[in-house]
DNA sequence: CCATTATTCAATTGATTTATTGAATTAAAG
DNA sequence: CTTTAATTCAATAAATCAATTGAATAATGG
């Protein structure tokens, strides 16, 4: 009797390890964070994260099999979604716990922004949109955009800021986000529209951490 | 400046991915399981798991190392913890994804609990908590009971069920819970309960689910 | 039907992980 | 100081994992 609960403690335990074993591995971390912020193709996602176009079907292969990705075929591209908003959250819950716990972290988090953390929070953006004429832009890739973004938002991919630039009044007050914590997008969007004399600042979260706490316009 | 994005990428997913690692293992998730519930001693941990010490010493070092554990010795005895709560959210989250994904994790539970899923819910708790004269019992080992409890729950060991069934009118109406959904310590004692004539259903949660849904008594 | 494009598969190599066994270490008791 | 108890360490063997390379497959266009 108690060696049948330790098998079924076994199994289960094994189960949950599946989940875990797929999220042992740096690229599988990178190519599901990236999943969350929309559907995508093998070679977006070879391109976006340097690794070869094999290596990324491999790992997404192992992601299949654990069940935390899907796919359809659209011609000969392959496009590859999350198969559960769950999975988002879960990377979230991983990514605060790991700022939490590790120093290294931290010390990253620096270098991403090189010294210059200073961003506003959802909670700041909500001020702002409701109390001041600030423009919330969207810096991330238009089919992410696309896909969702935070309401209220403009899209203007990182790309293409240059040319927007001639549509705005200088006085404008902006607010850049792209795909969260870990992305320079924003940052950069940041210090191009201050380098022309623009008022703008960094949103911290992007549109995974907005739908989780559901913060309505 | 990309190879710098690149790198600071890699940088951060490779500690993002020292979480990941440390969630790999099948053993390693049923330690920190059971670290939720309260602290523990290796040789605690050992009998809990049916490790052999020296396996659970090495498992714990690699938790060490991600973090996710702090010890502090008394006597002989190295106690160790989990050192954020955060922990307990991220297993329990990536259990309810493993059940929301994997079909195996379903027919576990189903032979866990030999077809007779029959629980109650946190909710259903608290209606009946008001409204009935039921009481609650945590059938867990005394110490987690005297690490957290649900709030109203009287200690009853599994182990010493017996004895305080004497202390019981028969006409009582009783919940058992303990470490939550895959433990079989509450079903064990609702057997038990009911084979005297008792009145007896199990709680499907835990302390953990009810300290993440933080429902006041 | 052939060429092209996107993706997956298979084999290989090197690295990492896991459990076991016995030794070593740490702390307390006598 | 010696013995005991609890824990950690080190070495080993087997299994698993990850990236690369080249081949194979799938789907489309001409």
């Amino acid at each position: 009797m108690k060696e049948d609960v330790r098998m079924l403690k076994d199994g289960i335990y094994g189960q949950f390890a599946r989940i875990g074993k797929a999220l042992s591995s740096p690229r599988r971390l990178e190519l599901l964070d990236l999943l969350s912020q929309g559907p995508k193709s093998v070679e977006t996602l070879s391109r976006e994260t340097m690794m070869s176009v094999a290596n990324v079907s491999q790992h997404l292969q192992t992601l299949l099999e654990a069940r935390l990705v899907i796919f359809e075929k659209k011609g000969t591209y392959a496009i590859y979604r999350l198969s559960s908003s769950t999975t988002s959250r879960l990377l979230l819950l991983m990514q605060e716990l790991a700022e939490e716990l590790l120093a290294e972290v931290k010390q990253l988090r620096e270098q991403f922004y090189r010294g210059e953390l200073e961003a506003i929070s959802l909670e700041g953006l909500q001020d702002r949109m409701q109390n001041e004429d600030v423009i919330l832009i969207d810096v991330r890739p238009k089919e992410e955009y696309e896909y969702a973004h935070i309401p209220g938002a403009y899209s203007v991919p990182i790309t293409e800021l240059e040319q927007h630039l001639k549509q705005l009044p200088p006085e404008q007050k902006i607010v850049a986000y792209c795909r969260g914590r870990y992305c320079v997008y924003a940052a950069q969007a940041v210090d191009q529209l201050r380098s022309h004399g623009y008022q703008a600042v960094r949103l911290e979260e992007g549109i995974r951490e907005w739908k989780v706490l559901s913060i309505p316009e």
